[in-house]
RNA sequence: GCCUCUGUAGCUCAGUUGGUAGAGCAGGGGACUGAAAAUCCCCGUGUCGGUGGUUCGAUUCCGCCCGGAGGCA
């Protein structure tokens, strides 16, 4: 315990104020931020994605951020492998990583620990997975998947094709089903000495609320342009496509829908992902969900720091 | 004023040749191990506008009333 990182994550749906509070604590306590967001970490994707602007940083370090082209593949393995690094290369210079975004599937791997087998991404094995898929249909498939791990295929509902598909590409270019792939996966201890503080608002209304007026911020900012420019490169910029933000305006540009329509859905689509977020949240082990917003929410999180361990 | 259409779940609507009703969306809950802002699963009782009548029985048929939309040589 004693010679393990000491590590703050602060993490929550969306609009919960993530951004200013992490800048903020960070300043206080010496600390760089390292982001844990599966949009943020491209480049030409700011407004769409909330992410910090320069003034909002406050000359504070921001790390995995903004530095992929949206063209680039990038997956959990990655995050967690460089995410590590950085954690490491901070905590080494003395000052303290503060794990900042609302990725749940991220944060949750890097906080375990949990360790990828190492193969590269083979687009063509995936390329032909989703043909026989369009060939055989899912329940084909879901069966394959079950003559060869009928453990893991009784946990997928054989409508998730992508997971389907991402066992039987597990399987096919490692040998390993998931289930021996998820059960060497975690090591017997937590790697960090961490604190997770997970931000909401307790009135789900005040959330769903703080996400409408937010959107309409970004529209403000040019959250159309950005909208356009991804539009513009839907085929190469595959990750970002299909981020929330842009997507809904695509009916715009393609067959003229009226606007108003698409930033409805757009809030729409904020609120029904602010829950899921909330629901892998919830059933993460280890963490404190704090009241986001008020007037002690800082120092709620300093208490969850100084307590960390003991949750 | 007259004529036609219409009033069913928070919203948009379906439906019952009379036996008290169901989809999509919203909302709620959940899953999540290399696409994760993705992907997927579960949850539907509501004075069927009101009121009289016909009927064993009406949300369904009839009358009247109220609300909405359209039409009027």
């Amino acid at each position: 315990m004693a010679d393990k990182v000491k590590l703050l994550v602060i993490t929550g749906p969306t609009a919960t104020g993530k951004t200013s509070l992490s800048v903020g604590l960070a300043l206080r306590l010496g600390g760089e931020i390292v982001c844990a967001d599966s949009m943020q970490i491209y480049k030409h994707l700011t407004v769409g994605t909330a992410k910090a602007t320069p003034d909002e940083m406050r000359g504070v370090p921001h790390h995995l951020m903004d530095f992929l082209e949206p063209t680039e593949r990038f997956s959990v393995a990655d995050y967690v492998a460089m995410a590590s690094k950085c954690i490491a290369d901070i905590a080494s210079r003395g000052r303290l990583p503060i794990v900042v975004g609302g990725t749940g599937l991220y944060i949750d791997s890097l906080v375990r620990g949990m360790r990828f087998e190492n193969h590269d991404h083979d687009p063509a094995l995936r390329a032909r997975l989703s043909r026989e898929l369009a060939e055989e249909g899912s329940a084909a498939m879901h069966a394959r998947l079950a003559a060869v791990d009928p453990a893991y295929a009784a946990t997928v509902h054989p409508n998730n094709t992508v997971r389907v598909l991402r066992a039987l590409e597990l399987y096919e270019q490692t040998g390993l089903t998931m289930t021996e792939q998820r059960a060497r996966s975690l090591p017997a201890q937590r790697p960090y000495d961490d604190a997770v503080a997970v931000l909401n608002f307790s009135d789900r209304a005040a959330l769903y609320r703080r996400i409408d007026a937010r959107v309409d911020v970004m529209m403000g900012a040019g959250l159309l342009d950005e909208a356009k420019l991804v539009y513009d490169h839907r085929d190469e910029y595959r990750t970002a496509a299909q981020a929330i933000g842009y997507k809904e305006f695509f009916p715009y540009f393609e067959s003229g829908a009226p606007l108003a329509t698409c930033v409805e859905k757009l809030k729409q689509a904020s609120r029904n992902y602010a829950k899921r977020q909330l629901t892998w949240f919830a059933g993460m082990d280890g963490v404190r969900f704090v009241e986001a917003g008020a007037p002690d929410t800082a120092e709620s999180v300093l208490r969850l720091l100084e307590e960390r361990g003991k949750a």
